[in-house]
DNA sequence: ATTTATTATGTAATCGGTTACATTAAGGAT
DNA sequence: ATCCTTAATGTAACCGATTACATAATAAAT
């Protein structure tokens, strides 16, 4: 079956392409039998415009377009939330693709965006700006977030992202306050950005406060609750067992915690734990998980907003870098709320 | 800055757009020094094409779009995940939008996808066929998952969805046999197919067993933890106490733990309790949840690969209605496992 | 009655690609 | 040397809309 398009209408209504357009783009400077008549042999032959011939000629696409490196996790779906609502605002429509964090793919479904979507929000850990350079190219505006930028000119972009080191820092001096001077960590992949800058962090609260970073006590992760799992296992090894743990997600801690609570010890007592997210599941577990809050859907709330500034040309052709600040949220997985 | 189109390229290059085409496309016939001549001039550019206009000549987007009431529950995002691993297997991209349950963004959105999607995934409660119709009428592949589809054709449309209703029986069954009475319900909204589903289910095995239905053990809830909770603050005001309780989804499940926890009532001993749905928090909570274990990401395998079907003729014009079967799993808050 | 302003509609260029068909050039067969 | 293939490239139609500009028709002003 063929697709109904303007010209059959037009043909059928007996008027030109341009009045039908005029008709279903609600244009003045139509008289209302000639609009009346088309709208009927619109609805009678089923015409629906297609879009991408209106937007081709229109060189707008009233889209906004999102890259993650997943669809599934709770705090995509939290940044998703602050950039729908932005676009929602703004009457534009958000497309959601996901990049499983290969290089290929990325690029792949950034081809797929380009042309597409007005504005892009990206969220990929390591991605490489080369990648990027045909987007800027072709001045469509363009929000990284939490992501570390390979060759990258921070001063070209947007960028928005949590202050992971600051977060770590802050709850891992709040054990170090509360007199933990043996804390384990428990740490993402080695290239992932987050993962970095929250070991930083706890670097750096370990030695502002002299205390010795063990490569013992150093576990390694990859941000799942069986990695987490793995790390208590080797804790459960260890002969001199550290007193305090931050594991830097709360997958993870839930994962380390779950082990734990299965060879018997006590939590805090035995072992005092922390996480990093502050995702649902961290209030309802027993016991319940301190970690670090990070408001997620604030950081979509900004990145959509700046596209959406860009878009009016509300910027001049300034960039932003933002770092969103976190709170640590004290429950009983530490002991000392 | 204008955009560099292809006549940009072969312009600088000095050949014919159809050649600069057949270059970026890896076309035959293309002797080898024009070939790298083009290539380089593409570099030097930065020349990427655009995607609408090829989308539009070649009536193909490689792409497929699905549409959710919201990006952010568990539930979604295993839908995601079903569909992505399908559409990712056939080298195509899938765009993601959320419809937010009205009328109104449905449309909109539906028009958007329009034309920028060879296929579309639909789930939104209580959704009107006609505004399908144009869809069906480009004969764009549909799918329709988990929804109540009005004045609708059955017949006419593929259509995938959890057997809501058998999942329910079992579950209640499964607390009759094992000498539950009064059994009460958490409902959900009145209008979700869903809830309403679910709800017969209840009902059935009720009647099966020849139990009465006692409309004072009916809670009304909406799906969220605070409903639940609700119910549980309603439950405790009776004087005659159910021994068991159905919620119709985890989240309500949960919301009435944690308020008959807060009360000092145990579980399952004062009271039994099962959820539906089977979401990652239900085996944390503490007593880990008995629930429905629904197949999710099933779902959207299954329209997924019906949409590839239709688009590879492999269907000769039948339409699908499947029913997932789903299977109870017993924890800790039934009691009986 | 003629000129002018205004409104309604049509014509055709355009958006940026793809591709059927035409044309040219080169190599092989006779 | 001529004819025939075949490979390489070019020309122009096409995808399906929007819209600047041209034109026709009507009403108002003189």
């Amino acid at each position: 079956m063929k697709n109904i398009t303007i010209k059959d209408v037009a043909n059928k209504a007996g008027v030109s392409v341009a009045t039908v357009s005029r008709v279903i783009n609600n244009s003045e400077f139509v008289i209302d039998d000639t609009r009346t008549h088309v709208l009927k042999i619109v609805k009678e032959l089923r015409y629906t415009p297609n879009n991408l011939a209106r937007s081709l000629s229109r060189k707008k696409n009233e889209s906004i377009g999102m890259l993650l490196p997943d669809l599934f996790s709770e705090f995509f779906s939290e940044v998703i939330r602050g950039v729908d609502q932005v676009v929602k605002e703004n009457k534009y429509h958000l497309f959601v693709s996901s990049s499983h964090n290969n290089k290929d793919d990325i690029e792949a479904a950034l081809n797929m965006m380009r042309g597409r979507v007005d504005g892009l929000i990206i969220m990929s850990p390591d991605l490489d700006v080369d990648i990027l350079n045909p987007l800027i190219a072709k001045n469509t505006p363009v929000v990284i977030l939490n992501s570390k930028l390979k060759n990258s000119n921070h001063k070209l972009i947007n960028y928005v992202s949590i202050n992971n080191f600051e977060g770590a820092f802050n709850i891992v001096e709040h054990l170090i306050k509360h007199n933990h001077k043996d804390i384990a960590i428990i740490k993402g992949e080695e290239e992932n950005f987050e993962a970095i800058e929250r070991y930083n962090g706890y670097i750096n609260a370990m030695k502002k406060y002299n205390l010795v970073v063990n490569h013992k006590y150093e576990f390694h992760g990859n941000f799942t609750e069986e990695s987490g799992y793995e790390a208590g296992e080797k804790y459960l090894q260890l002969k001199n067992k550290p007193t305090a743990i931050f594991a830097t997600n709360d997958s993870m801690a839930i994962g380390f915690m779950i082990k734990i609570k299965e060879a018997g010890l006590d939590i805090p007592n035995d072992i005092a734990v922390c996480g990093f997210d502050d995702i649902p599941i961290s209030k309802y577990f027993t016991p319940k998980l301190s970690t670090v809050h990070v408001p997620i859907s604030e950081i979509g709330l900004i990145a959509a907003n700046k596209i959406f500034d860009s878009l009016n040309n509300e910027t001049n052709g300034s960039f932003i870098n933002t770092l969103i600040d976190t709170n640590i949220v004290l429950r009983e997985s530490c002991g000392n709320h």
